[in-house]
Order: C-alpha cells, then sequence, then structure tokens
RNA sequence: CGCGGGGUAGAGCAGUCCGGUAGCUUGCCAGGCUCAUAACCUGGAGGUCGCGUGGUUCAAAUCCCGCCCCCGCAACCA
C-alpha cells in the first residue's frame, strides 16, 4: 500500500485579519507542498481552518456587538476568502468549533482520563467583576514589581522579559475595562499530566535530531530538558467546548486543547461530506501508513512537537503522529513586527489589491525565513519580482514566443538535428530537475526557489549561446529546431513552477491548449522538451509579468510606512 | 540569570554535522549580443568568514575555550 501524505498547516487565530507572516509561516509552505505532492501522483490531504475558541474572539465579539458564534463565522467566512484569493488548496478549510471537532476532542480526554492522566488542581485566577469574567493572565496590566514598568501584562514583563503572575503585578487593572477591581478567585481545574509521559516524548523526539529543521528539534529539545509540567486544559469562559465531567459544569476546554486536536476534527468535517469515499480514520488512526507534515511558526513549535503528540499518546490509541515538523522563524515588517494593534504591517486583503498572488507567493517562498527571522521590505520584493519574474523568467517566454511568432507563425516549429548545444542543455536540466524535486522533498524552500530559478536561467542561455535570430537569416531548420526546444522549455518552466506560482503556471501551459492539470516530470530532460510536436498550435501569451517602477516602490513604501 | 536561533563581500543568503587555498543571488564595473519586458549572455572588482593576532592541527568559516552583538522564549501576539 503506498503512503498517504497528511499535510497541516497551523490554524490562524480567527481573530482579526492574517497578514504575510501568517501566510509565510505555514499556510503557503502547506499548499506548495501539497501542491508537490499531488502532482506526484501521492494521496494527499491538506488540512487547515480557523482556531475559534478563547477569550479573544469573546471579546472581538462583544466589541462588535455580535454573539460570538456569529463573529466566528463572519471572521472564518473572510479568512477562507483570502486564503482562496491567495490560491491556497486546502482539501478543506474547517473550523475548530465544529461538532466533529467536540466529538474527537471528547474522545480523546475521555481516553486521558480513563488512563489516569487527567488531574483536578485547585487554582487561583483573576476575575474582573466589571467585565463579567475571568481575565487571561495577558489581559491583566500593571507596574512590574522588577523593572517598575508601568504596563507589564500579567503573563510577562516586555521591558525586562521577566515571567511573571497577575498575582505578582502592582496595581493590577483589567486591561479591557481598565476596572481596578480585581479579585483573585480559586477555582477547579482540569491538568494534564506531561510528566508522566516525558520519558517516552524525549525518547521519541531523538529519533528526529537531524531530521527536522534545527529550529524545531532545539526547541523541543528545551522544553523536555527543563521539565515539564503539568498543564491547565480547562478555563472559565463561555466560548468552547464544555467539559463533560461532574464538577466542572460552566468551564470549557482551553484553546490550546481543542485547537490542535482540530486537526483532526476538521479532517472528520471533510470526511463527513462524503462518508462513502472519505474516511478521516484512513489518515488518523493509520500511523504505518501515513505521512504527516506540519507548518508553523516557530512559536507554535512546542504545542506540536511536545503537548498534542503527548494528548495523542495518553490515549494509548495508535494515532497518526507529525513526521516532519517544519519550523518557521519569522517574517518581520521593515525589521520590527507585524502587529495588528499598530497597523503595521502587510494584511492579505491589502496583499491582492497590490499585485496578483503569485508575486507574493514567489517573493515569500524564496525569502522564507527558514534559519533566521526575515524582513519584508518593498525594496526586496520589487527587486527579486523585476528580476527573476520579469527579466529572467517573463522575458523568456516573450522572446521565444515572438520569435517564432514572426518567423514560423503560431506553430510549434520543427526539431530536426540535436546538437551538442541541445545535449548540454539536457544534461544541465537532468541535473537542475533532480536537485529541484530533492529540495521540495525535504523542504529546502529557498534552495528549491533559487534552483528554480537556475533552471530558468539555463533557458536563456541556451537561446544565448545558439543566436536564433542569426540562425533563421542562415539555416532556418536550425532556427526551427532552437525554437522548437525553446517553447519546450516554456511549458516545461509552467510546469515546474506550478507548486509555487499555480495562476502564472497555468498561463504558461495554457498557451499550448494542453492540460491544465500538472504533472510533475519524471522523464528525462530530452524528453520532456519533445513533448510538443511540430505543427502542435499555441497562442501568443500576453505578457505574463509587470515590473514594479521606482515611483510606484515609493508609493507602496509611503502606504504602508514602511521604515517607520 | 538561563535557554534556543543568528552574526560569512554594499545588501540578502549557502557552506559549519563529516576541518583542506571562500561560494550563490542582487548591486557595481567591463565586454558580447541586439530576438526580447532598456532585456539576455560572459568576465571582473569586492570578504583578515562577530571578537580574542586564544587553544587543537601540517591545515579552522568549519572542532574546543572565553567574550561581544542581534532576534526569540512559558504558553489567547504566527
Amino acid at each position: 500500500m503506498s503512503k498517504k501524505y497528511l499535510i497541516t498547516s497551523a490554524l490562524p487565530y480567527v481573530n482579526g485579519l492574517p497578514h504575510l507572516g501568517h501566510l509565510v509561516g505555514c499556510l503557503l509552505p502547506a499548499d506548495v507542498y501539497a501542491r508537490f505532492c499531488r502532482e506526484q501522483g501521492r494521496d494527499t490531504l491538506c488540512i487547515c481552518g480557523t482556531d475559534e475558541h478563547g477569550t479573544p474572539s469573546e471579546v472581538g465579539a462583544a466589541k462588535e456587538n455580535m454573539p460570538v458564534e456569529e463573529y466566528c463565522k463572519k471572521y472564518h467566512d473572510l479568512h477562507a476568502q483570502m486564503y482562496q484569493g491567495f490560491n491556497l488548496s486546502f482539501d478543506y478549510f474547517g473550523r475548530t468549533s465544529s461538532d466533529q471537532n467536540k466529538e474527537i476532542t471528547y474522545r480523546i480526554f475521555h481516553a486521558l482520563d480513563k488512563n489516569g492522566l487527567i488531574e483536578e488542581k485547585m487554582t487561583k485566577q483573576v476575575y474582573s467583576p466589571a467585565d463579567g469574567r475571568y481575565l487571561p493572565d495577558s489581559y491583566v496590566i500593571g507596574t512590574c514589581p522588577y523593572c517598575g514598568y508601568e504596563k507589564a501584562k500579567g503573563d510577562q514583563c516586555e521591558n525586562c522579559t521577566k515571567v511573571l503572575d497577575p498575582t505578582d503585578l502592582i496595581n493590577p487593572k483589567s486591561a479591557l475595562s481598565g476596572s481596578s477591581d480585581i479579585q483573585i478567585k480559586e477555582t477547579k481545574h482540569l491538568f494534564l499530566n506531561l510528566p508522566k509521559l516525558e520519558a517516552e516524548l524525549n525518547t521519541w523526539i531523538e529519533t528526529k535530531k537531524g531530521i527536522w529543521p534545527d529550529i524545531a528539534y532545539s526547541v523541543a529539545k528545551k522544553w523536555l530538558k527543563e521539565g515539564l509540567q503539568e498543564r491547565g486544559i480547562t478555563r472559565d469562559l463561555k466560548w468552547g467546548f464544555s467539559v463533560p465531567k461532574e464538577g466542572f459544569e460552566g468551564k470549557v476546554f482551553y484553546v490550546w486543547f481543542d485547537a490542535p486536536i482540530g486537526y483532526i476534527g476538521i479532517t472528520k468535517q471533510w470526511s463527513d461530506e462524503k462518508p462513502n469515499e472519505r474516511n478521516w480514520e484512513d489518515w488518523w488512526l493509520n500511523p504505518e501508513n501515513v505521512i504527516h507534515t506540519e507548518f508553523m511558526g516557530k512559536d507554535n513549535i512546542p504545542f506540536h512537537s511536545i503537548t498534542f503528540p503527548a494528548t495523542l499518546r495518553g490515549t494509548g490509541e495508535k494515532w497518526t503522529e507529525v513526521s516532519f515538523l517544519k519550523g518557521m522563524n519569522w517574517l518581520n515588517f521593515a525589521g520590527g513586527k507585524f502587529s495588528k494593534s499598530a497597523k503595521r504591517g502587510i494584511f492579505l486583503d491589502d496583499a491582492l489589491k497590490e499585485f496578483p498572488a503569485d508575486y507574493w507567493r514567489y517573493w515569500l517562498m524564496a525569502n522564507a525565513p527558514e534559519s533566521d527571522d526575515t524582513s519584508f521590505t518593498f525594496e526586496t520584493f520589487a527587486a527579486t519580482i523585476n528580476k527573476d519574474l520579469n527579466d529572467v523568467l517573463g522575458n523568456f517566454i516573450n522572446r521565444v514566443t515572438k520569435m517564432t511568432v514572426k518567423d514560423f507563425g503560431l506553430q510549434v516549429p520543427a526539431l530536426g538535428e540535436i546538437t551538442d548545444t541541445e545535449k548540454e542543455l539536457y544534461a544541465t536540466l537532468d541535473t537542475l530537475i533532480k536537485q529541484y524535486t530533492d529540495y521540495m522533498e525535504n523542504l529546502e524552500i529557498r534552495k528549491a526557489l533559487a534552483t528554480l530559478r537556475e533552471i530558468w536561467v539555463s533557458g536563456n542561455n541556451y537561446i544565448a549561446k545558439t543566436e536564433p535570430w542569426k540562425a533563421v537569416k542562415t539555416d532556418k531548420a536550425r532556427a526551427a529546431t532552437i525554437l522548437n526546444t525553446g517553447l519546450n522549455l516554456v511549458r516545461l518552466f509552467g510546469i515546474l513552477s506550478a507548486p509555487i506560482m499555480p495562476e502564472k503556471a497555468k498561463e504558461m501551459v495554457k498557451i499550448f491548449g494542453k492540460e491544465d492539470v500538472f504533472v510533475w516530470p519524471k522523464k528525462s530532460a530530452q524528453e520532456l522538451l519533445q513533448e510538443l510536436k511540430e505543427g502542435d498550435s499555441f497562442t501568443a501569451p500576453e505578457v505574463l509579468f509587470q515590473k514594479i517602477t521606482p515611483e510606484r516602490k515609493e508609493e507602496l513604501k509611503l502606504k504602508y510606512k514602511e521604515g517607520e
């Protein structure tokens, strides 16, 4: 039985709109890899959705004066719409608040409870009568007892970075209402006993050394080294799955308990749509036959490498675990963080208004923050789009098709004698395509994109060497051979670019009126460059890419306040 | 305090695991070509690889020690 490829992107929190950072860290690479896998002919399932429970949703809904269910639906739909705009090819974009997720969450919870991994503890929680709710730690602000910073949050002081409890703060206030009437209440909560699973997790994580990216392995190891602690999985909120246990009425599961379970719940949403042909258990209770690749920003690594695997293992059932965890660093905006509240950075709706999705997709993958944080600037964005997409790729397509139309019309000219120059091209492409495929397979995204670019360059190189504009005057058959090869290159470049730039790739292939379902090339370059035959007709393509002018670049910098 | 990541030509990165005269892209300079989106192709200049004129070694960007700087870090900021 051939393996199944399960691909998940970290679930973006429903509250507010996503920006380029969300896209680059998990959503986009998951899509690129899913496309790659599908083109390889693999049984692929790519799952994503919105993470909906928790205080920020409740607060956001109150602010917009709507019921929290409605609020979440509204933003869920907005997320879905934007991701569609970026051509993210999730097989299902679901919700952690779905009935299916509730069912799976309960199932896992009961199993953990049965295995003695769930414990009750009394905890002190901050209650604000003015807000009529318990406050999460970071919603309490006050003066830091260590450095005197007046706007320290109850979980950590941003000024001195000390980790705090809300009760440490001097003059604590609610960040919501500003009320200083803060009460500490004793309330009972459930905890997952992570220490019991620590040794087992450690053994498992060590098998990932040298396989997972450094950042993923070392963050997981760091947590284990410091020793796991029991982790609260319930909260005093209304918006969430109610806790199915006596004595816990009125409490819900903590968002971080049901959010990763959401991958499974969402898969069940997908399979419930066509229960006769789909079965979520084939994907999630089938560890021997499923390769599960997860994509996420570095903040999410602990949950996916420690907490969630522990949750699944604790059930005693054979759940599919993460095989490869692709953790990404941050994408910053002009040196600082993207920020919703400060309106810093580029949000997805704006991005799509400025440029086609494929421009963003290409830049983000070519500059993916794999080994270190990376900054987005319009300077590098414009330079990359102009050089790589316009000068190298776009101009190649343009020169080859224009020349052919002028000298041979709208038909693929005949392939004549194959010379050493063609053979050299075949050899170069064989090497580069192999390299490109390997990098995609191993999720070395920047290197993959650099190789893709090299592939495009090899086309220009070939044209420069063979000089068809001269050949057409002296040896028309030779010119025909060169342009035949050139047109085949255009089509091949389209196929190879498809996971990264699906729209533009489609346009590149479409001019030959052939398939628009992409199949990853497995033949030799020589065969690949003979798929378009003499006499096949094609249509002259529109100019595929537009340059970003210096004026436009400056406008964008001003508009998005780059450098402020 | 501690922990993790990073510090390599003007800019952005690879190379570090498995030591052997420092590589890629962009930018700059020169040449070629003129089919094409003033583009393409070729060549060149440019780096004491954060610091210690530290240790190991015939040989260190790569291993060891000490230090400095940047980014991130306890769970509802991706």
